[in-house]
DNA sequence: GTCACTCATGAAAGATATTTTCGTTTCGGT
DNA sequence: ACCGAAACGAAAATATCTTTCATGAGTGAC
């Protein structure tokens, strides 16, 4: 499936199809979500029962649900693995444990959407809710071996490049800024031509990181699959696990798809997603670098600190 | 934990005791004690082997846990049936439910610090947990009169200027960028200088926004001041309510402050709690303006359309 | 428009797992 | 030592899950 021949002995393997995923307990709502742009219409019939309904769906036989989803045993069978479980069996069982998790945790909550008349404490207490319900999907569904590699790369690359477009270039420059902060060397072009003349310059250690939410931008996927061919340890953080950027991606960090509307637009759980994603791969590059990093912190924190209050010392100026 | 105080006037049945015979999901531990006496030697050591490792043999098959046990599949099955389950199936259900139950309730063990020496998915568990922790506090804290004037005056601005340095620069241009999602004229300068050069172009009936963490941010206040002066509206965002950036903001939208540590620069919770406030200004401004909104909206979101996989088409690109 | 092709899909065969049956073993009582 | 009842496991019977394979719908090429 890899392009450009297979290179790359050792590492990171395979990844897309999930061959070490490890059975999602509580995190299948999410992954639900994530892979269901990739699922064919009975195979979303299904998910979407098994998401809506674990408890009941965990009674079930696989007989029973395809009746229930009006497909076939072979469909549910083949839902529970793209799911990432060996079979219906496992799925069952892990719908089991979600059903008495949510059972005792009491989840059921603000699910309703927001409405163009909703008061603004309700748009307030509705965007937390979502973003927070983000993040748990996130981290649950993140894959902490894909995780730990890419950090590994980032640790010991030469340089690193993150591109990302629209709101994912923010994400890409959060990254960038954190990296610069702990004395590695990072850049986030945002024009797309740069980019891929970034790329270009890139060479095995080096790594670059593609930040899509869609996994099908044009103007992402090309400086990455540059980078790739030049050598450079490639990393995409993407919504959609299955999508063109992962062909040029030895590490594939999959990021949560909340369910959007008119006044709640992807970009924004999307980012919420991203971000965790990159402070993860922040925080666990400072650990693995932690000898260099903390003089590095602390000396960016020192500069930074003379521009607070520098131009009128008006207020209380403190520092714990 | 459970729901034993007996409240429930009609409807759901009693259950928690469950004398009847209701499968038990939680109480499993209790009605193996309960019930031991009254089985056989072989079916204690079920019984046992069940309570003690609910999670090892829920993974198990009938085979398996005779094997386990020692014994043989019909002992298995009779040890489920005294249970109170209809057979094996059933109490493996019952069991992986149980084990998804107390790992979950070991969960809000994170509230430590990220250690230099944490595996990588302690790292994101505590990263996701203390966003989220972030996420309520900021919705907890925000002012909801204070977001409402200030949604009212982004929405009737006639243009926009955000200013922001460092971290806090992105979530200016987060908020830039939505904006313009939505028609609205919005700039975020990133250079100090140009920031007050916008900032002199203001005039009553525009927008400046201030958003720095600190409140103490020199090259943030300036261009404020400057909108301030001029007649502009102005609007800070801060996690100090009582810092300089105030004195020239109009209305003020707090930011919550978590603590931060080492690994977890303070950067890392005010930004999330800055881009909640960005989001709810932004959906409080596209619910006031929603019929000019909504189709520039769409619009946007058409022509960016054709930016999705138009560089290479290269694998299955699907929409529903 | 037609053709070839791919891919999703379900029916049914095949493989496993669970439940039942039934004969053997064990143990207590006399 | 002998009898009877209960416990127990081997294996048959059944239910459930998995795989294979043929079919048809949709798609792109010509």
């Amino acid at each position: 499936m890899n392009a450009s021949g297979g290179r790359r002995a050792a590492g990171g393997g395979s990844a897309p199809p999930a061959p070490p995923a490890p059975p999602a307990p509580a995190a299948l709502a999410a992954k639900v979500r994530t892979l269901a742009p990739s699922m064919t219409r009975s195979m979303q019939r299904v998910a979407e029962a098994v998401a809506g309904d674990p408890a009941g769906c965990a009674a079930l036989t696989v007989t029973g649900l395809a009746e229930l989803t009006g497909t076939s045993e072979a469909t549910v069978v083949r839902t529970a693995r793209l799911l990432g479980y060996p079979g219906y069996r496992d799925l069952r069982l892990a719908l089991a444990g979600l059903a008495a998790q949510q059972q005792s945790g009491r989840a059921p909550a603000i699910t309703t959407d927001i409405a163009v008349d909703d008061p603004i404490a309700d748009v307030v207490a509705k965007l937390a809710y979502d973003e927070q319900q983000t993040l748990a999907d996130t981290a649950a569904g993140l894959d902490t071996v894909q995780l730990g590699a890419a950090v590994a790369a980032l640790a010991a690359a030469r340089r690193t490049d993150v591109y990302g477009i629209g709101a994912s270039n923010l994400v890409a420059q959060d990254l960038t800024q954190k990296m610069l902060r702990i004395g590695l060397i990072a850049h986030a072009p945002g024009d797309p031509h740069l980019a891929v003349t970034n790329a270009v310059q890139l060479q095995a250690g080096d790594v670059a990181v593609a930040i899509t939410h869609s996994g099908s931008t044009g103007d992402v996927i090309e400086p990455l699959r540059v980078a790739f061919e030049r050598g450079a340890t490639t990393i995409a953080v993407t919504g959609r696990p299955d999508s063109s950027v992962t062909q040029y991606a030895d590490h594939v960090l999959t990021t949560s798809t909340a369910r959007e509307s008119e006044l709640r637009p992807a970009a924004m759980s999307s980012r919420t997603s991203q971000l965790l994603v990159v402070d993860c791969l922040f925080v666990g590059v400072a650990q693995r670098i932690y000898e260099s990093a903390a003089p590095a912190l602390a000396a960016s924190y020192e500069a930074l600190a003379h521009r607070h209050g520098a131009l009128r010392g008006v207020a209380g100026d403190r520092r714990a």
